[in-house]
RNA sequence: GCCGCAGUGGCUCAGGGGUAGAGCGCGCCAUUGGUAAUGGUGAGGUCGGGAGUUCGAAUCUCCCCUGUGGCACCA
């Protein structure tokens, strides 16, 4: 930190516009931007230099490349105002509750946390208080210092401030890297950086959002501190937008509209597990018949296999030693019926609910002998399976208890992997396509440190997953370590409407569970083979889905997988007898169509079914009536189409029948 | 499982130590209206469960359950 400029070399700083100026000796990024101009002075938050983002504070005293970080730079400038966010509510927070300890406070997407280590921790009614001295330390404008600490000095001194936590995160930073502690006021933290010139640059274009338990260094055996986030934006109105597109997104709750348009329910008896309801079965139904179909021309076969089985089998599996407890086990004994709770001896032999169906596909495969021209062998299966999932992990349809998947096997020759997996792609691509998914991302996970099989079949079998990829052009990321212990997989992240994306389909290959349970084909050469098993689903759980479903439509599911697809309803009750009529025929044409007939205005029929998300309403009155013709209004349209019942019917027969990917596999037919 | 918050009629929510309120929905009556709420009227709850404090608790305290936002977990 010298403040002896005169006997230096001179410094070229090269702008963005590839003008250069020149300075006698080391220069901040304050003189530069002074030297700029006062307009950019103001608007500078921080300067990036030779690809870094440093403080402008900090002194350049070598020829760079640079330009000065404005708010108009979003990512950037988001980077580092929600940074100064954090720390500001940091210095906000211990001002408030002395004695309160700091430890990470890291960005997140649109914001930011902060953990504190504190006896109480924070509620709800603490954020206010927090945030108007947050306003209070932007408006006192405190300049923002970088400093460089010794090692052990800055550990002694955190320690010496009863902040044990940031003396135990120094002691972590590797050996080679500068401790670097930012002043803000009185107040200091340590930190990477970079930071703002001074507390008033962050504005006030930031709310605190909510509080939150959260492990120590993320792991459940270590104390719990107590988490805030918070959001912060360029400004008021980037703030304002984000909260709206929150607002938006709880709209969207597929648990609010699931209730709104009576699709399901939970109760406390069931906690976890699914009531559908009359019209959510009919998604389900209809979601179902679809992937059956799908499966179906791939040359799936689809089978059911029991609820339960003997705990024999989870430990042959494997699944008895590391998944034991997320399942529920059942005696197999009668409880006696002497009392009134039913008394259990102990010593029952132990059954448990599925939590997978694989063990269970690997035992349909094992009767008979299996030839090499056999496979491959795709087994699929609608399975339930039960998962004794945490409390704190239930949401909705997005994480049950009780499941369905759209599980599906194929046992295959080592050599048919490829094409196999190949031929998943294809099918889950389509699929996604199908049903309003067309963008989805893939990952690659790779072996894992502790995992069974030889280096030499792990080299197989991503290969294998990675060739298949290739194969189709897919683009992929590698998830290095991710995947599961017998065997790589591929992770299908699809997107929704509103920019999330959700883990549904996945691929993985095993060459462990077909040995562990003992499958077994005849190859060419007489010899006893182990099959290869690819375990895979598209849709994930039918739960899961739907819930997305719902969430990616806004509960305005698309005519085919409506509940009811249109709703008859006449303007008076002279037409009452017409709209009977038409009723029945869309009916007759197997469309889900209700009748309404209720004597009410036609307003509020309109609104009401509207509300309920019903894609067609089909008005009907005298004039209509008379001509042999209904009046369609589509869900979210104003305009009315007046059409000849027939037509009418055609219509929305075409759109209401599934799609079957046969678009998708022409046009891939005729790519390769 | 851990931390915070919540739990009032079918739904959304107000109230808050002296024996429960609203809107929507529902029932009934009138209204036959041309595309997002016709008017009137009536019936619904003992305030998640248990214990305690109190003359008295839905309202305060404690425990439990469930939900919810995160954390951990998600084979």
């Amino acid at each position: 930190m010298s403040e002896n400029k005169s006997a230096q070399n001179p410094v070229n700083l090269r702008l963005p516009d590839s003008s250069v100026r020149t300075f006698d000796g080391p220069v901040t990024g304050t003189t530069l931007a002074s030297d700029i101009g006062p307009g950019l002075l103001k608007a500078a938050l921080a300067i990036r230099v030779n690809g870094e983002v440093w403080d402008l504070s900090r002194e350049i005293d070598a020829d760079s490349d640079v330009s000065i970080i404005t708010k108009r730079d979003t990512d950037e400038a988001l980077d580092i105002l929600r940074h100064d966010c954090a720390h500001i509510m940091a210095e906000a927070v211990q001002e408030l509750f002395p004695g309160t300890q700091v430890t990470i406070g890291p960005n997140i997407t649109d914001g930011f946390f902060y953990d504190f280590a504190r006896d109480k921790p924070f509620t709800e009614d603490d954020l206010a208080v927090i945030e108007a001295r947050m306003h209070e330390i932007v408006k006192r404008d405190e300049p923002i210092e970088r400093e460089v600490w010794d090692r052990n000095t800055a550990i002694d001194h955190f320690k010496s401030i009863g902040e044990h936590y940031k003396a135990e995160i120094i002691g972590s930073i590797p050996a080679g890297e500068a401790v670097t502690v930012y002043r803000q006021g009185s107040w200091k933290d340590l930190c990477r950086g970079p930071h703002l010139p001074s507390t008033g640059k962050l504005g006030d274009a930031f709310k605190l959002m909510k509080v939150a338990g959260a492990y120590w260094r993320g792991d459940s055996k270590n104390e719990m501190l107590t988490r805030i986030y918070g959001t912060c934006w360029t400004d008021k109105k980037e703030l304002k937008a984000y909260l709206h597109r929150l607002e938006e997104a709880e709209k969207r709750d597929h648990r609010k509209l699931g209730r709104e348009m009576d699709l399901f329910h939970f109760q406390e008896e069931a906690q976890g597990s699914v009531f559908w309801h009359p019209q959510g079965y009919k998604v389900w139904l209809e979601l179902e018949k679809y992937i059956r179909g799908r499966l179906g021309d791939d040359d799936y076969r689809e089978i059911k296999t029991p609820q339960l089985l003997d705990s024999k089998l989870w430990e042959q599996s494997g699944h008895w030693s590391k998944f034991r407890e997320n399942m529920f086990v059942v005696p197999d004994e009668v409880p006696s019926i002497d009392d009134d709770t039913p008394i259990l001896s102990g010593d029952a032999k132990l059954m448990a609910l599925k939590p997978m169906n694989c063990p269970a596909h690997v035992q349909v495969f094992k009767q008979g002998i299996k030839s090499y021209r056999d496979l491959p062998i795709r087994y699929a299966e609608f399975g339930c399976c039960h998962r004794n999932e945490a409390h704190g992990a239930l949401h909705g349809l997005m994480r049950v208890r009780q499941m369905t998947q759209d599980d599906g096997h194929v046992f295959c020759r080592e050599d048919q992997v490829t094409e196999e997996s190949v031929a998943f792609c294809d099918l889950l691509a389509s699929v996604y396509s199908d049903l309003g998914f067309p963008n989805f991302k893939v990952l690659l996970a790779t072996r894992p440190d502790v995992r069974a099989g030889s280096d030499e079949v792990w080299d197989k079998a991503e290969k294998a997953l990675e060739m298949a990829l290739k194969a189709r052009g897919i683009e992929f990321d590698y998830a290095p370590g991710e995947g599961a212990f017998y065997g790589p997989k591929l992770e299908f992240h699809l997107s929704d409407a509103i920019g999330r994306t959700w883990q549904c389909g996945t691929l993985q290959s095993d060459f462990v569970l077909p040995e562990r349970l003992d499958a077994t084909y005849i190859a060419q050469d007489g010899s006893k083979q182990r099959p290869v098993m690819l375990h895979r689903a598209i849709l994930g759980t039918l739960e899961r889905f739907i819930g997305i479903m719902i969430e990616h439509y806004a509960g305005r599911m698309p005519l085919w997988l409506a509940p009811t697809q249109a709703v008859i309803t006449p303007i008076t009750s002279d037409a009452d007898a017409y709209a009977t009529k038409v009723h029945a025929a869309l009916e007759a044409a197997g469309l889900r169509a209700d009748l309404d007939l209720r004597n009410e205005k036609i307003n509020y029929k309109v609104r009401e079914h509207s509300h309920a998300k019903v894609p067609a309403i089909l008005v009907v009155g005298m004039r209509e009536a008379d001509n042999g013709q209904v009046s369609v209004r589509r869900l979210g349209s104003k305009d009315q189409t007046v059409l000849d019942l027939d037509d009418a019917i055609a219509a929305l027969v075409a759109e209401g029948t599934p799609p079957n990917g046969e678009e998708r596999s022409r046009e891939t037919q005729a790519n390769s």
